[in-house]
DNA sequence: CTTAATTCGGATAAATTTATCCTATTTGTA
DNA sequence: TACAAATAGGATAAATTTATCCGAATTAAG
């Protein structure tokens, strides 16, 4: 479905969020250990949101990475994906085919319609602080 | 969504589930053509098919490849999917967790559930004879 | 000012996926 | 039987994704 940088970066944007929640700026080597992804490559997917102002870092001793505040709930799945995947999963064709619409579809157009639709909306509609708040009060985990 | 080989494998079986339909067997040269397929590769992907019993091969001159006339509306999208990418796509973990139930979810286990769903039904009710025939009338489209 | 803890960024390596090439084998037809 | 047209399969190469390493820059604290 995503490649292993969107699941490492979705995971560690949710880490990042549950801290930030509590005004804590986590490290790399701290995410890295509490979803369980390789530090090095994970450090390259945090620029990549870095860049794309998902996220914040702040250099140096006591550095780190935090969302602010007011941002976790404005933070959505979809900007995640889009930034280290693209759009590909609910705009790309589903058999590869450079063009398929409407008007020249591929053989499961049809049958993907629904899917990618659904696909989009809980992409876009789901933020960061929902998610995040599961992982605080033990609901949902982030690693095993 | 798909790998590259499983495109190609779905497109391969729907072309030449159009030419059994009309009682032609299809050699790896006309389907790669067809499907806009890089021909070596795609001879990979259907010796996979071979294997896996979905499609069915003639070597030697006047060979290539065919599905029993009576057998293309009961292969459905699921088995070549399964035969090439496996089932992941629709059993594991959204963002890679080893472990992911009810139990134990991961922070988007809900949000994925319905979509999983959705594509894991779709997969198996959808068979190359309706896909096949779409085609066959100009309805839908194998490239561009 | 020095040190230690960090992120940043470039280079490189490993693993996987995608793709190609070549030879062997099979098989229908002349 | 000889030939040509195919698939089968092994070896290899190219491209992409995943992962590691290391030095540079930054910054808070002592």
């Amino acid at each position: 479905m995503f490649s292993k940088a969107c699941e490492y970066g979705i995971k560690a944007s949710i880490y990042i969020a549950t801290n930030s929640y509590d005004g804590h700026r986590v490290s790399l080597k701290e995410i890295a250990q509490k979803i369980d992804s390789p530090e090095a490559f994970t450090a390259k997917i945090l620029q990549d949101l870095v860049r794309h102002k998902i996220i914040r870092s702040a250099k140096g001793a006591y550095g780190g990475f935090e969302i602010p505040k007011n941002e976790i709930s404005e933070v959505k799945l979809s900007q995640i994906v889009n930034a280290i995947d693209g759009d590909s999963i609910y705009r790309g064709c589903g058999l590869g085919l450079h063009v398929c619409d409407e008007n020249h579809p591929c053989p499961v157009h049809d049958q993907f319609k629904d899917i990618r639709t659904q696909l989009k909306d809980m992409l876009q509609n789901t933020n960061l602080e929902q998610l995040a708040l599961d992982i605080k009060s033990g609901v949902s985990f982030l690693k095993l």
